[in-house]
DNA sequence: ACATATTATTAGACATCGTTTAAAATTATA
DNA sequence: TATAATTTTAAACGATGTCTAATAATATGT
């Protein structure tokens, strides 16, 4: 996990030459559109070969992957430290979904929906590839954990198929507002997708929020 | 929409060359798998032009997608029935997904990973493109409009939106089913999901499901 | 400083997907 | 039978992503 960012010569290098190829390949992707800009020509422009720049980033998609990965960073220390914060699973789900939207979807570019959809193929492909995590895993993953240890959320379900799910929907809200603003808002979308997540579907006694820490009928727990 | 099958030569003749590829191709992907099935190959054996394939199935996975909905038409027909005998929304639910599992995915095939991951792909993308539809969206349409009208399911959301989600949960623990099947056991996991949907992931006020007949917190009930 | 081992880069050829074009073949219609 | 509409075709094309074998750069031990 690059305890030291620069022991040698090497790594310092490989470093630099990532960099670059995100920040020119960025650049070409938001000037050019991500279809209309080839390996070959952010190659050529990094100055480095085509093989080179596939032993850097073995898929198009990826450039930008890298490039959400650092952008997220700051976004994930802050939700995490306010998810702390926060009273339930509810907020903390809540809280989440409308900071990402508000500070990563500001605007309604093209580049997300490629990226989303890359982060969206990839969920169920393992790999521990720390390129292809979204970054998400992490929130919602402490999220989870809070709320079943404060007993705001189901015991008798995963931590990992939970997240799953949160991260699925999450995406889908997005795409889809990424797709057809008009029908998917994105805000109310997400706000009535964490009250299906937490509520469910179904009509039962969805008056009283959380009620209390009871729990009841725990069955699986599986791992 | 084909209202009468064949009314004339050239309307038989394609449908005859439709079947003829997936057949052929199907044939290809479970002997050789689908990476290693060229559309060059397919287009040979059904001794038709390269551009003539295209000009049938735009995309590799598209010819999957048309055997698959092919293969769901009677499943979907005996689904449709049944459902309604069903006395609510769980159990219509659960009885989807139980029946999918045992029919659909009897056998762990390569096949079904890359059908679905395109699906899933598909489920963002506006386009009222039959190929891309599952055949599963007419059956959760049906489960929640009868559930919000019976007042079984919370009449605040979309049908579109609680169709979506269906479709994604399930999709979900197909893929992580396909994906690792120890860790996501397909009938345990699409149990648990029916839950998730009617009552949330939430641990406020589970106890009482809606008790009836036998079933007790047993998850399982596979088929 | 040197020799050797490890790792990274490279050019170029390659297979495949999917698109495009303009011409030819087929079928429908009158 | 003439003409119009549709389908099929070969062939070339651009792009993604893989592979190989040779070369270059760096690290390591002496």
């Amino acid at each position: 996990m690059t305890p030291i960012p620069s022991e040698n010569r090497r790594e310092r290098k490989k470093q630099d030459t990532r960099q670059k190829i995100v920040k020119i390949g960025m650049y070409f992707f938001r000037k050019q559109g991500f279809d209309s800009t080839t390996m070959e020509q952010i190659a050529e422009e990094v100055d480095i070969s085509k093989a080179t720049l596939y032993n850097y980033f073995p898929v198009k998609e990826s450039i930008i992957s890298e490039y959400w990965q650092n952008n997220i960073k700051e976004f994930k220390f802050q939700i995490l430290e306010m998810i702390q914060l926060l009273p339930d699973t509810r907020s903390r789900v809540q809280k989440t979904f409308t900071k990402a939207a508000a500070e990563l979807f500001k605007s309604k570019e093209d580049i997300y929906k490629i990226y989303l959809s890359y982060w969206l193929r990839n969920l169920n492909n393992p790999s521990d590839n720390e390129r292809l995590r979204s970054g998400f895993e992490d929130i919602f993953s402490m999220i989870i954990k809070l709320g079943q240890h404060a007993g705001d959320v189901r015991k008798d379900m995963s931590v990992e198929l939970l997240v799953k799910y949160l991260e699925v929907l999450f995406l889908t809200v997005c795409l889809n507002w990424l797709s057809d603003p008009k029908l998917f808002p994105l805000e109310a979308t997400l706000s009535q997708t964490v009250s299906l997540f937490i509520e469910g579907a179904g009509s039962g006694s969805r008056k009283s929020k959380p009620k209390a820490e009871g729990d009841d009928s725990v069955q699986g727990k599986l791992l």
